[in-house]
DNA sequence: CGTTGCCCATACGCAGGCGTATTGATAGAG
DNA sequence: CTCTATCAATACGCCTGCGTATGGGCAACG
C-alpha cells in the first residue's frame, strides 16, 4: 500500500483530491463494472459524504470521464515506460506477455471496462488503448523481420491470446495452469506465438 | 426471425411465456450486461407492463436465474449437438473455431455475462460453461495423440485465443481482420494451434 | 348466460442514487 | 484575532426500479 492509501476504512485526515476519487472509481470498476461507479456508495467507501464529491466534480459524468482518463494515462505510460527500453524485439514481446500475465488486477480492470459496450465514452477509450497495444505488437513483429501483411495477423493473434488468458484466468481460476504448469504454459505460448529465428 | 418473434414492437397478440421473458433478458444482457436486466425496462421493450412479469415470475432474481439456465442450456446443447458428430478430432477443433468466430452475437453474450464477476449465480454458470468447453477441447487434443500433460495446456491456449478473438473483435472492430484477411488469419491460427500430424 | 381461470394493467408504497442548497468546520493569511 | 478560502456534512426533492394489491378483459366451459 502506498503511504496515501485511499479508499480504505479509517479517518485518513488528508483531504480528498479529485484524482483520489477517480482512483477509487477505477477500483470499484474492476469489481462491479461501470455501473458500480456510483457517487453515494463511493463516498461511503471513502468515509465521506457526497457533499465532498460535489465539490470536486460537477456530476457523476465528470467522475467517469476522469477515471477513464486516469486509466488511459496509466495504460499508456505503462506501454512506453520501461517496455520500449528493450532493444531486442523478441524480448519486447516476451516482456509484454510477462506483464500481461502478471498484473491480474489491471487485467480485470480492462475486462470490466471493455464490458461496458453500451457506453460511448468507455468504448472510445478502450478502443484507443487496444489499438495502441495492437500497433505496438505489430511493430515488434515487424522488427522481427515479418512482412507488412503477416505482422498485423500475428499481432492480433498474440493480443487475442493474452487478452483471452486474462479472461480464462478470471472465469475458471482453478482450471488455469498455475505454478510450474504455468511456466510450461508460458513457454508453450512464447515458442508458438513468436515464429522462427530471432532468438535472443 | 422466428414466427413468434418477441421483444419487438407491435402488438403480437400471443401471450408471453416465461421463456420469452428469459430470452429477452438474454438479449439485453448481451448489450447492457447483467444490470440491464431490469423488470420495468424489459416490460416496456416487450410492450407490456410489469403486471405481466410478476405473473410469470416471483421477482427479478427468478428472471435472472431463468435467463442463466436458458443460456447454459443453449451453450451446452450447442456443444453436444452437431459438433460431436464429427469423427476426425482435427476437424472437430476446426469446427469449434468456425463456430466461435461466426456467432458474433453469442460471443458478446458470453463476454457480457463473464463480466458480471460480482454476481455469484452468474459466476457459477460461466465457470461451468467455460470448464465444459475447456474439457471438450482437451479431449480433442488428446484424441490427436497428445499427452495428458500437454493437452490441457494446448486446450487452454486455444480456448484463450478464441475467447480473446471475440474480445478483440468487439473492442476494436475496425482493426480486426475482415474478409480475405480474416481467412488468412483463420488459417494462421489453425496451423499454429493444431500442432503437427493428423491433417485430415 | 354465468362462472372460473389465465394473463395483464393500474395504482401504490418503498428504497436508493442523483443533484442542489445551505450550513459547518478548519487552516492559513493578514 | 479575524477573515476568508477550502473542503465536507446535512437536508431536501426528484427520478427510477422493485414488489404488492387490486381490478379488468377474455376465452373456455358448464
Amino acid at each position: 500500500m502506498s503511504p496515501n492509501d485511499l479508499n480504505e476504512a479509517g479517518p485518513s485526515k488528508q483531504s480528498l483530491t479529485a484524482e483520489a476519487w477517480a482512483a477509487a472509481a477505477l477500483d470499484v470498476m474492476a469489481v462491479g463494472g461501470l455501473d458500480a461507479v456510483a457517487v453515494e456508495p463511493l463516498a461511503r467507501k471513502l468515509n465521506v459524504t457526497k457533499g465532498s464529491f460535489y465539490w470536486h466534480f460537477p456530476n457523476r459524468e465528470a467522475l467517469v470521464k476522469a477515471a477513464l482518463a486516469l486509466w488511459e494515462q496509466r495504460e499508456t505510460v505503462d506501454v512506453v515506460s520501461g517496455l520500449d527500453q528493450e532493444p531486442d524485439p523478441y524480448q519486447r514481446i516476451v516482456n509484454l506477455f510477462k506483464r500481461a500475465n502478471s498484473s491480474y488486477k489491471s487485467g480485470r480492470l480492462y475486462l470490466a471496462l471493455a464490458a461496458a459496450t453500451d457506453d460511448v465514452r468507455v468504448n472510445e477509450v478502450v478502443q484507443r488503448v487496444s489499438a495502441r497495444r495492437l500497433a505496438y505488437l505489430e511493430k515488434c513483429y515487424r522488427a522481427l523481420g515479418m512482412s507488412a501483411e503477416e505482422a498485423p495477423l500475428w499481432a492480433t493473434f498474440a493480443y487475442a491470446t493474452f487478452i483471452g488468458n486474462q479472461q480464462v484466468h478470471r472465469d475458471t481460476p482453478h482450471t488455469f495452469p498455475a505454478g510450474p504448469k504455468f511456466r510450461e504454459y508460458f513457454k508453450l505460448m512464447l515458442r508458438t506465438l513468436i515464429p522462427k529465428g530471432a532468438t535472443p
